[in-house]
DNA sequence: TTTTCAAATGAACATTTGTTCAGTTAATGT
DNA sequence: ACATTAACTGAACAAATGTTCATTTGAAAA
């Protein structure tokens, strides 16, 4: 059977991301078959290869799209009051941010070793332009006196780090 | 080859118990096989099986013996003291306990996904009492007015998550 | 030295895995 | 009405998986 009505390729491509998505933050990559995944969709596991080149993109564009949307939100908040301003705009951005995307986060963050080397190396190039915004936010703050800061960079990614686990309270 | 110098079940065992507890740790149940598991401990897969079930069960004891180490070293704990005092010497042995054990508590975090359901059943059951405990002191705390809380139930749930998340920070 | 037997090998097994691809289907353009 | 083609099927593939077991090894007991 084969396009029991209209186009399906812009529909099928969503539900399969969507599929991977739920599957993978529920079980694991690993643990995750791509005939699983194809069940979930409600196609036969060949029919997954016209919309993902093999299963390890399925993790990786889950993974950098999430990544490069935070980069990108992130522009579009105001960093350029005094430190503490803008501190406080940079968390309330990351929280507000993560938040709807409770899924997407804890895939980006378990399943990195489950990433080819050439793939974390992008996620891991993502991730350090994000700290380094926070980063900057810090060291500007240490320059004019307000935050008794030392070292601005390891303050930004252990700040990232309690934010992130904040989700795991619950 | 077999049997190279002296009895070897008392050295492979723990052997065994040792790799599976750190390659889990590195890339997840679902990730490792067998046969890596084995060339870890300098072994054929085969012979694994002289020392565990199967593959379930090396994760289960893992998790299983760390939540009766767990309860168990709770047990010389003195909290009979008033309720801040005992509140203190719990989270201060939940902390001392936990921060050498970081790969257990990872796996006994992260994996519980991938135990069968009778297994999970168990843990939980374990994971319960130790909550009930801290449950309890929180209740006498209330009972006596010494806390302001509502449930003493969810916040020794919510308490004992955040306490796990810390070695999130580093 | 010979016997014994715990401990491990290594080959085999049935499944499951990710992936490919020739062939089928049905909606669309002519 | 026919031809085209995007979308999917279903069978096949080699490789890897967990697990079993007859066989071999060599240290210890006789």
């Amino acid at each position: 059977m084969a396009r029991k009505q209209g186009s399906h390729s812009d529909i099928t491509g969503p539900k399969v991301r969507e599929a991977a998505l739920k599957l993978i933050a529920q079980h694991g990559y690993a643990a995750v078959s791509m005939r699983q995944i194809a069940a979930e969709v409600g196609v036969q596991a060949g029919a997954l290869y016209n919309y993902t080149a093999d299963k390890q993109s399925l993790l990786f564009d889950i993974v950098l799209d999430h990544m490069d949307d935070l980069v990108e939100a992130l522009k579009d908040v105001d960093l350029s009051g005094p430190p503490w301003a803008a501190l406080e705009a940079f968390i309330r951005f990351h929280i507000l941010f993560h938040v709807p995307r409770v899924e997407q986060v804890f895939i980006s963050y378990m399943e990195l070793r489950n990433l080819d080397p050439d793939n974390f190396a992008v996620i891991e190039g993502r991730r350090r332009d994000y700290e380094q915004i926070l980063a900057g936010i810090l060291k500007a703050g240490k320059e004019s006196g307000d935050f008794m800061i030392t070292d601005p960079r390891i303050t930004s990614i252990a700040l990232i780090g309690m934010l992130t686990a904040i989700p795991q309270w619950y």
